[in-house]
RNA sequence: GGCCCGUUCGUCUAUCGGCUAGGACGCCAGGUUUUCAUCCUGGUAAGAGGGGUUCGAUUCCCCUACGGGCUACCA
């Protein structure tokens, strides 16, 4: 009997989530619903200098809109909260002792400048600093000193970290199910630090210690973990525990450029790399984020889903659903990915598309009340006709406006291709053409329009776009016969008579 | 610098030794729409380089190059 499936998204909140942190969450999140386990969020506040306001919150708000809910975590309590590393402080230090009991860690006494000292000493010379067993006899800790030194030292309150003993030559096989076998020469291994002069643990022994605790059963989490995996497993090992399965995902990189990508790039290339707008507490800055940019977030999720993982399959476009089905830790890729903001625009699209129209409708309606439009218009009618033009809900207004107002300019190019000094003179007798319509719909208007061009034996160009620039402004928009039928006779006539004024 | 991971069209990717190397985004062309956009059809374009292994390598191995990550009392 296989065990539970549980993973965990483990954020420090030390800002807005980015999107490849969403990314991650994703995926572990899609593993847990495609084997019926568990998902959970763990804060990790270790840190209480990086801690942001707001950060946490905006953590939870951001999976909440992406639809992928988290089963336990803060404000979720299950079996094994607390949730957040800060409420679990009490925890850790036993299993620190523990390490230290079977010397597999000891305390340390060196400050942080003697430590970057020898850091930087060793890079004028060209080489790495590295505190493991090959210099730790020289160093100030536990092993070097007497116990009567380091008591004495402990006595008076000498504040003190203890690291990870690491291991002499030693080849060490971690296991990865993206990446495989990676072989590890343990002499290249820092004796990490697992235990902080302020009392907390380090990412790398919370991280440890939680994961078992929690019966975490496989640890989904970015690549960029992948260098403490030795660490991790070395842990593991010395707690006598059995460690999780790992996969190590790969990073989203920038569009243009070298690196990964980072906060900045949103600005500069004009696309959001939050899920939320998120506002700085201190700098007041704001970042822009897809909901507040009008993005679905079936679109986003179902862009990230594939940024690094395909079903094997031609399909692109899924539903959260469909990712379950689909989901599978073989599928995801090694290579890191360019993020590409235009390909995120087509998912919107197409997402956009497959949209209930009852759900635009009620978008236009919003937007109308934002710009002081009381319209009794049929508002199905206007979906239907401008939703297959739309990308973003805020399209539907672009799409929409010339319908409630009336055009006060009209476009110049447009203008040059269709008015012509006749055109005044067509367009107001096509005005008492149309007063004689009665029942006002686009296929009455439509007949009796092309009826009276075609006896005039003139161009439907010669009416058909004028009217256009009257009616919209511009040679743009839907169907122009619809577009009378909703405005009604009254507004068409108006809009016409207007125009031959203006032009 | 050291260590680790990676490398198929411009971009995201399929291929699990035997293909005219497939799809998608983008771009270009044509068609539909008496407008614009949508939409449809077609086109463009790729296995980093060099060695092996093999009857045969994009696929397996090695080297080089390039890209990425890590190298904190941050996660």
């Amino acid at each position: 009997m296989p065990k539970n499936v549980r993973v965990r998204f483990a954020p420090s909140p030390t800002g807005p989530l980015h999107i490849g942190g969403v990314r991650t969450a994703l995926f572990n999140y899609l593993f847990a619903k495609k084997n019926n386990g568990t998902f959970i969020l763990r804060v990790e506040d270790t840190d209480q200098k990086r801690y942001v306001p707001g950060a946490e919150k905006y953590i939870i708000e951001s999976l909440d809109w992406c639809a992928i809910p988290f089963d336990e975590g803060p404000g979720k309590e299950g079996d094994f909260g607390p949730y957040r590393q800060s409420e679990r402080k009490h925890i850790y230090k036993q299993y620190v002792d523990r390490l230290v009991d079977t010397g597999h860690a000891y305390y340390a006494f060196d400050t942080p400048e003697t430590l970057d000292f020898h850091r930087k000493d060793h890079e004028a010379k060209g080489k790495t600093f590295i505190y493991n067993w090959h210099n730790r006899e020289k160093l100030t800790n536990s092993l070097s000193l007497t116990n009567q030194e380091v008591n004495e030292r402990l006595d008076a309150g000498e504040s003190y970290v203890i690291r990870f003993k690491s291991p002499k030559d030693e080849t060490l096989h971690l296991s990865d199910v993206i990446r495989g076998t990676i072989k590890i020469d343990s002499n290249i291994l820092d004796d990490k630090i697992i235990f902080k002069s302020d009392g907390m643990p380090t990412y790398h022994l919370a991280n440890v210690v939680d994961d078992h605790l929690m019966q975490i059963t496989h640890v989904i989490r970015g690549e960029e973990w992948l260098p403490s995996l030795a660490l991790h497993t070395l842990l593991y090992k010395a707690l006598e525990w059995n460690a999780p399965v790992f996969a190590h995902l790969p990073l989203i990189l920038k569009p243009v450029g070298k690196g990964k990508l980072s906060k900045r790039d949103g600005d500069k290339l004009g696309f959001p790399v939050f899920p939320l707008e998120w506002k700085d507490p201190k700098s007041k800055e704001v970042a822009s984020g897809y909901r507040e940019d009008g993005y679905l977030s079936q679109a986003v999720i179902n862009m990230l889903a594939l940024l690094g993982w395909n079903s094997g399959t031609d399909q692109e476009l899924f539903t959260l659903d469909e990712l379950i089905q689909e989901f599978d830790l073989k599928g995801v890729n090694k290579a890191g990915a360019k993020f590409d903001p235009e390909k995120t625009k087509w998912f919107q699209q197409q997402h956009f598309q497959k949209t209930n129209d009852t759900v635009h409708v009620e978008q236009l309606k919003k937007l109308l009340k934002k710009n002081n439009i009381n319209s009794d218009y049929n508002l199905d009618k206007i979906v239907s006709l401008i939703k297959e033009r739309a990308i973003f809900s805020n399209d539907l207004w672009e799409l929409s406006s010339f319908l409630f107002i009336p055009p006060t300019q009209y476009d110049k190019k447009a203008i040059k291709k269709a008015w012509k000094e006749d055109t005044p003179t067509l367009m107001h007798e096509l005005t008492r053409i149309l007063l004689d319509v009665n029942v006002f719909s686009s296929e009455n208007v439509s007949s009796v329009v092309k009826k009276w061009i075609t006896a005039k034996e003139i161009g439907f160009g010669k009416i058909m776009m004028p009217l256009r620039i009257a009616l919209v402004g511009s040679l743009q928009g839907p169907d122009i016969f619809e577009i009378a039928a909703i405005i009604g006779k009254n507004d068409t006539i108006k809009r016409i008579e207007s125009s031959i004024k203006k032009l």
